[in-house]
DNA sequence: AAACAGGCCTAAA
DNA sequence: TTTAGGCCTGTT
């Protein structure tokens, strides 16, 4: 999908994914935070500054703005570029990862906002995710820029050097708790240029890792959510409770991410859905 | 009511 | 190098 054809009409962009493509999915597998199903089916948020709309109905996706916001924002940021149904016949290499990336055929992995992401993540330690996105919206609705589409009201996400000027007093009304801290220290750090992430993103896996873990309230999983979610670093495999259980149950003898490649940070996130929706899904199954 | 939620930090072996 | 407990807060 590198060139993907579309074509523009009434303020939306419609195209054709001829390659995986599932909204749910792709918004479901907890990459993200910030967009919500609507009761038509269609999902509205805001990313990269900019608020959308987005429906799909089989393989006719559409999403509102011009032809060049497709091009310049979309198109990246849902990563139309790489083929991920030939990645995941490459990830075919057991049993569990087929049965693993079957299930979660149609994830894609975004291409987001890098301070954004990682404040999501930040907040997203030892949190349940309907919390994470309340927190988020907070965050957005008392600090972000208010931006309108289709009539209704919505927020940009603040950049780091409006949060950077917060006191932690400020923060309180999101209920953070004791993230709110390491918060304003990333804002801190970004605003300063003491963490250049753009800088990061031209480097090094282990380098960015480096440099994010060494801020408080930073650990390595948060710092490969930041590489894999929007550095656009695809080997990251960020190690999260599900992931560690999925390990367990069908790696006994552990796991190495490196066998997978370039493919390994989308091979977790097939594990991490499969984990999530997987087991629910056979549990209706047997129920019914 | 007590435990838990998509971790991280510190102290202690 | 690995392990245990604490941490804000909201929900079950």
């Amino acid at each position: 999908m590198g060139d993907t054809r579309f074509c523009e009409k009434n303020g939306s962009v419609v195209f054709e994914a001829e390659d995986d493509f599932d909204l749910k999915k792709i918004f479901g597998c907890g990459q993200c935070f910030r967009w919500n199903e609507e009761a038509d089916g269609a999902y509205s948020g805001v990313a990269l500054g900019r608020a959308a709309r987005i429906r799909q109905e089989g393989s006719s996706v559409s999403i509102t703005g011009t032809a060049e916001d497709f091009r310049s924002v979309w198109s990246g940021y849902f990563d139309l570029g790489r083929s991920y149904a030939e990645a995941r016949r490459a990830l075919c290499t057991d049993g569990y990862l087929k049965a693993a990336s079957d299930f979660g055929a149609g994830i894609r992995i975004l291409n987001q906002d890098r301070w954004e992401t990682l404040c999501s993540f930040i907040l997203s330690q030892c949190n349940n995710i309907p919390r994470i996105k309340k927190i988020i919206e907070a965050l957005c609705g008392a600090f972000g820029a208010e931006t309108e589409l289709e009539g209704r009201s919505f927020c940009t996400f603040p950049d780091a050097g409006t949060v950077a000027r917060l006191s932690e007093a400020e923060l309180a009304p999101l209920r953070a708790g004791y993230r709110a801290p390491y918060l304003l220290a990333a804002a801190r750090a970004v605003d300063s240029g003491a963490l250049d992430l753009e800088a990061l993103a031209r480097g090094d896996a282990d380098a960015a890792k480096r440099a994010l873990t060494a801020l408080p309230g930073i650990g390595g999983k948060v710092a490969d959510c930041v590489l894999l979610f929007s550095l656009r670093m695809p080997r990251a495999f960020p190690m999260d409770v599900w992931i560690k259980k999925a390990v367990a149950e069908h790696y006994p003898d552990g796991l190495d991410p490196a066998v997978f490649g370039d493919n390994a940070g989308l091979a977790q996130q097939y594990m991490y859905y499969y984990q999530r929706e997987g087991g629910a899904a056979l549990d209706t199954c047997a129920a019914g």
